[in-house]
DNA sequence: CTCTATTTGTCCGTATGTATT
DNA sequence: TAATACATACGGACAAATAGA
C-alpha cells in the first residue's frame, strides 16, 4: 500500500536518527542502496531526494550523500503543521481553551479579514494556546461550512486537522502564508493578560488553506507572545530558474 | 548545458505568468506535454513536481495539474534569498549602507554567537538596509575568511552572493534559520534612528550558512523593523511519514 | 452502480553525461 | 587516467484516482 521509495525513505531517516549513519558520514552509494532493498535506483533516488529536501542529507554531485547534523527542533511555520502535532513532537505541557464557537455568514464587514465569498456560512472558532501554563497563542479560525460541516466546540478543543484528515478524510494540500508584527488590541490584552505593558505587537501567521482540489476552505490567524515565540527551520537555496 | 526539464518548467512558468496557462485552468497531460517537447513523459514530471513545489500548479492524481493563483508575491525567509536578489525582483526602492567593516578572531566572547570554531578568522560585516529612504533592516554578517579570502566593504555595499557564487564560485547550499522578536537595544536605535520609541522589539532572522560540501562558512544576523516587517510563503502540507 | 477512458503515481531497466577522487 | 557516484533521459508496464457515460 505504502509507496516503496516512503519504506526506504523512513528506514535511512531512522538509521540517521539513531545514529546508524552519523552526522558527517556518507550513506552507502544509491546503487549499494539499490541492491539492499532489491529495487531499482530511481526508487532509491526518489527516497534520497526527499531526505534533502527535509534536510536530513546533503546530495553531492560525484562524491555521495552526507549525514547533515540534524540539531534543529522543526518548528514549522512553513509546513502546514497543527498545533496539536507541534505538542506531540515537541512534548509541549499545551493546553487548548476555546473562547468563542459561533457560526456567522461572510459579509462585507469581515470580507477583507476572511477572503471567502459573501454570503458563506463559516465556523468561526477562537482558541487561547496555553504553554507552560502561560497564555502564548490566540488562534482564530474561520471554516467553511460547506466543507466541514460537523465542527463542534470539542473537536475544536482537540485537533482540527486530525478530525478533518482522519474523520472528514479531507486532503488538506497548501497554503498561502504571511508573518507579520502587529499592534496588541485590547482583546489581545484580554485573553494574554499576563503580556507585560511594554510590549505592542504580536507575531501574526495568517494563512488561507486549500485542500487538494484547490478548494480554499480555511482561513486562520494566529497571534503570538513575542517574548516566547521562535520558529526554526531548514531551508535551501533556491535555484535562480 | 542546461537540463531538459529546466527547460520545460521554464516555459510552462512563462506560459503561467503570461496566463496562456491560466489561474483555475488544467495544463496539458503529461503525455500532451510530452509530445509538444518531445521528450518522455519522465523527463515533463521532473519539471511538473517542480513547478507544484513552487506553488504554480496542484498536481492531482486522476485529474491532472491545475494552475494556481499566484497572486503572492514570494518574500521568502525560507529559501535562501539575498537582500538584493528580492531587490531586483520586487523593483524596491534600496540602499545599503555597510556601517562597518573589519577582521576579527572568533574566541569565545563571541562563540556563542557566530558557532564558529575558537580562532577562525572572520570578516565582520554590519549593513543598513534602506527602503524608501527609511532605514528597514540592520544586517550583521560573519565569514570565514578560509572560505570568502577577498570580501572588501565596495562587494559588501552591492550583492555579497552574487560575489560569492559568481566571482568566487562557491555553491550555497543550505541553511539553519530561526525568527524571534527581539529587545531593542541602543545600538539598534543609533542604526534606526525613525524607529519610534513604543517599538521595543525588533524582527530577527539567524541564518547558518553551509555550502554543498556541507562546509559552514556564514553567520547572519538581520533585525527588522517590526512595523515594515512582512515575509509571504507558499507552503505545503507537510507528509506525516 | 458499473464500465471505460483518461490521467497521474510508482517502479523497473538501460544508457549516457558529468563531477569527484 | 581510471574508478566511483550522482544527474539526466528514455521507454515500458502496471496501479490507482477521477470523471463521465
Amino acid at each position: 500500500m505504502t509507496a516503496r521509495y516512503i519504506e526506504i525513505y523512513q528506514q535511512l531517516k531512522t538509521g540517521i536518527v539513531e545514529e546508524k549513519y552519523p552526522a558527517d558520514s556518507f550513506l552507502p552509494s544509491e546503487a549499494k542502496i539499490a541492491d539492499q532493498f532489491s529495487c531499482s535506483r530511481d526508487t532509491v533516488r526518489k527516497a534520497l531526494l526527499r531526505l534533502d529536501e527535509d534536510g536530513f542529507i546533503q546530495k553531492q554531485h560525484g562524491r555521495g550523500s552526507q549525514v547533515l547534523k540534524h540539531s534543529l527542533i522543526n518548528f514549522p511555520i512553513s509546513g502546514l503543521t497543527s498545533f496539536q502535532e507541534l505538542k506531540e513532537v515537541q512534548g509541549l505541557d499545551a493546553a487548548t481553551k476555546v473562547v468563542l464557537f459561533e457560526t456567522i455568514k461572510s459579509d462585507p464587514s469581515n470580507y477583507h479579514k476572511t477572503a471567502f465569498p459573501i454570503g458563506t456560512n463559516l465556523y468561526h472558532i477562537i482558541r487561547v494556546r496555553n504553554i507552560d501554563g502561560l497564555a502564548s497563542v490566540i488562534d482564530e479560525d474561520y471554516f467553511d461550512q460547506k466543507i466541514v460541516p460537523h465542527m463542534t466546540a470539542k473537536i475544536a478543543s482537540g485537533s482540527i486537522y486530525d478530525y478533518l484528515e482522519n474523520t472528514e478524510k479531507l486532503i488538506i494540500a497548501y497554503a498561502e502564508k504571511s508573518v507579520t508584527a502587529e499592534l496588541v488590541t485590547s482583546t489581545d490584552r484580554k485573553w494574554m493578560p499576563n503580556l507585560a505593558v511594554q510590549e505592542n505587537r504580536l507575531i501574526q501567521v495568517e494563512s488561507r488553506v486549500h485542500l487538494a482540489d484547490t478548494t480554499y476552505f480555511q482561513h486562520t490567524i494566529s497571534r503570538h507572545r513575542p517574548d516566547k515565540f521562535q520558529f526554526n527551520e531548514f531551508s535551501r537555496r533556491q535555484k535562480t530558474f
